[in-house]
DNA sequence: GTCTGTGAACGAATTCACAGCT
DNA sequence: AGCTGTGAATTCGTTCACAGAC
């Protein structure tokens, strides 16, 4: 097999990923991001398994997706891994986000540390209240949301993050679209839709709240 | 088939559930709230299914692990269906929820409006900061990380939430469980470990964005 | 005719188990 | 001996398609 560095994309463009795979290569990723911090310069698909929680085969066969990054007998160089890992999720580029939404949930995720900590960085927030446009916070600037194609146009920022109420979401996620964003999370309890080729994620913070409640009552 | 309400609960212990399905359920409820506000009296499943994105047999399929809650020709009662999925997910009954860490993110967690609209609510919230000991944020009283057995002896909630920075959150559910809560929802980006029978939800804010990354750079 | 509920068919994802490399 | 990478086997979840209810 090919294990030269710039096979990798070929690879994945082969055979189809599974999506649960590109969840899980975050969480990998995060592991190994603490294990360098620790000092760890090697590991096996065991070790990872246990610090995830994930099935090493799993972990193995996710892997296989993107190229062979382990050396039999031996395991996984931990630093070199950090970097395949970064590589394929794309990580290994600067993120520009844009925000849209400046009330409490905004402005967490404005002055949110992990963040920029992994390379996403919110380059503009907006919002439609008349007395936050023109605040800072942060170190970042909120325009009106009227401003945001044309804010954009300098930005080039490609990922946004909704987070404004329910009733404003769609039209946000048209304004965004129009603006050239082409990934979307999306924080507010509403199905969005967008044409195909602009990536989505909702993230339903009740909704985990009620996942959990489910599994309380049945015990 | 047996329909009458409370053979509910057996057939939901019979058949094991897929997780995919609680959480589409979570998602039906959205839906169906919506509808019932819109004064819509009746659904198809098909109805059901343009309104989320989910397939109309999979709704059925669904649904049919606790019960027949249809008619034939003539779809679902809106509001009976609201009442009948609310009981399933243990919504029909106010949760009580702990939070842990009043930052930036646990800040907004305490304002956020959809948790008290979908009957949690935060009933006290705790942080180690002595300066945000004491003070009160949107009607919610801080207390000392180490009260927190104490304060739940009075409370019992049984739903914790995390929000301190990774490397309190290990010790931070530990707490939480020896104060007697059972259902954890996880935000500090790191693998937690529980005893059998608690219930963990991990929502790592970043990763959501590292997956929009990867669905970016494969285009 | 319309729509539900569900067994059967299918497809997807996980786990096993082992050949092959170090 | 130890560990990876991966086909094969298995498990799990989704979708189909239709019998039966209204």
């Amino acid at each position: 097999m090919d294990t030269t560095p710039n096979s990798l994309e070929d690879a994945a463009n082969l055979v189809k990923v599974p999506q649960p795979t590109i969840e899980r290569l975050s969480a990998y990723l995060q592991c190994v991001r603490g294990m360098r911090a620790d000092g760890v310069p090697t590991a096996s698909s065991t070790e990872i398994a246990q610090r995830t929680g994930i099935n090493a085969a799993q972990f193995r066969k996710d892997l296989s997706y993107f190229g062979e990054f382990g050396t039999p007998g031996l395991g996984y160089d931990v630093a070199d891994l950090e970097a395949h890992l970064s590589r394929i999720m794309g990580l290994d580029a600067r993120h520009d986000v844009l925000l849209v939404g400046a009330g409490n949930l905004g402005s967490a995720l404005l002055s949110y540390p992990g963040f920029p900590e992994r390379g996403f960085h919110i380059v503009a927030a907006f919002d439609s209240e008349p007395q936050r446009v023109g605040q800072v916070l942060n170190g970042c600037t909120i325009y009106h949301i009227d401003d945001l194609a044309k804010v954009n146009s300098a930005l080039n920022a490609q990922v946004g993050v909704i987070a404004v109420p329910r009733v404003a979401a769609q039209e946000t996620v048209d304004k965004l679209v129009a603006a050239g964003v082409q990934a979307i999370l999306n924080f507010a309890p509403v199905t969005i839709l967008v044409r195909p080729g602009i990536v989505v994620r909702n993230v339903d913070l009740t909704s985990q709240l009620e996942v959990l409640s489910y599994y309380l009552s049945a015990q």
